[in-house]
DNA sequence: GCAGTCTTTACGAAATCTTTATAAAACCCT
DNA sequence: AGGGTTTTATAAAGATTTCGTAAAGACTGC
């Protein structure tokens, strides 16, 4: 789990050099980046993945970064900054009227927009408590937001991986969950061979979570698959 | 409610010449404008009037423009637009992120100045009811207008960032704030990694709070995560 | 220069993660 | 059923990272 707590941005140009570069600089400032071609293709990356700022040049096929702008602050506050070439007064003073917060004319230098981008996300609220937040099975009551974890009423202090580890099983309660899957999901890509490294988590959580950790009750072992998480009585 | 139904503007620059155009131009577009000539003035006038936009210069005598966006951020979220001759991006950048929204170079275009500062005020709700004064959770008793906390009926005196910590940490009491979301809001732009600088805020803190600082009980920390603030029966 | 605050540094203490070793358990085969 | 092989459980040592704290340095306004 742990989505990449990133800021996410969405860049609309049709410019492939400029979208390259941005989404380089972006990324490389820890920026989930995405981007589109025109307005339309934007609407559309939309439609499944929310932004937290938009970057959109004005001229474009399609649907141009004016409409683009009108469209988006209808139905949202998300912050909106252009990217133009036009530096005419009019032009800019139409983006902003339309909804945009801040103008930049291209050429640009990058540092600062970053820094424009930084002034503006500071403006929205950081979207924390968005999620589900709870998770309750069984005799489990795991709170996400407030990393505390409840057996049976009592509370039980775990580690972050630990926690992780809970977590991911308490997801896929009643399934045998392969050990590549769980090694996938906590330690992330590369070290999906240390098996050694589940067994020894897998046994603290059932030193802290079990009534009789000798014989387990709540995490199951499936041996040459996987674990399976038995959340108990529901 | 006695509110004037303009949005009042403060602006701050010691070349009479540049308050003198904005005073007329903005008061003939139905805004409430008051002129100070240094970052001192600024402050003072504050005290007693309340704008809802702060237009500065930055090299001022007294106090400068920077100095004046760094105060005015330790205790508000005003919108602020800076407007200076200084054209170098190192310039832009420290003023914006020190918190400022918008920054604009002169020689300016007075219309465009203009689309700004409405793109500016778009973002801060109407002030009627904008965010409760005070929070109450558990043993504190915070005032945001006042700078004042209580805990258990105690006063304590806190430093800027210190009440800034625990503003966050008691909004988001009960759940586990990431090193990352408390830096980013505290010291916002770029220092998310500093992550010494909460250590530091938080021993202060935990000092100033805690009945006991060896066993914090308020603020307890989540090895790996972050910091979980804990206000006590509520 | 002084007081208050913020920044930076340093280091011992604490917590967590990784690695290793060994014994027990599960499986497979004849 | 018994021997051999692979997998699993557990403890414990070792390495690494993070935490708490104090204290020195820097900046600001007075």
């Amino acid at each position: 789990m742990t989505s990449t707590e990133h800021r996410k941005i969405l860049v609309v140009d049709d410019e492939t050099q400029i979208t390259r570069v941005l989404r380089t600089s972006l990324s490389s400032h820890a920026y989930d980046v995405r981007v589109a071609n025109d307005g339309e293709t934007a609407l559309e990356i939309m439609k499944d993945w929310t932004p937290d700022l938009v970057i959109t040049d004005l001229s474009m096929p399609n649907m141009d970064g004016l409409e683009l702008t009108r469209r988006l602050r209808a139905t949202s506050k998300i912050p909106i900054l252009v990217l133009s070439v036009r530096g005419e007064e009019r032009t800019k003073v139409q983006a902003l009227d339309a909804g945009a917060d801040d103008y930049v004319t291209k050429p640009f230098s990058m540092v600062e927009l970053l820094a424009r981008v930084r002034a503006s996300l500071r403006r929205i609220p950081i979207p924390d408590e968005a999620e589900p937040a709870k998770i309750e099975v069984g005799d489990f009551r795991i709170d996400l937001a407030a990393h505390k974890v409840l057996v049976r009423e009592k509370e039980v202090h775990l580690t972050p991986k630990e926690f992780d580890l809970l977590v991911y099983l308490a997801r896929h309660a009643g399934r045998v969950v392969p050990h590549r899957s769980l090694l996938a999901s906590i330690w992330g890509g590369q070290s999906t061979e240390q098996v050694e490294y589940l067994r020894v988590f897998v046994g603290q959580l059932r030193k802290k979570l079990e009534p009789e950790a000798s014989s387990p009750r709540y995490i199951v072992t499936e041996p040459w698959v996987g674990y399976r998480f038995d959340p108990g009585n529901d």
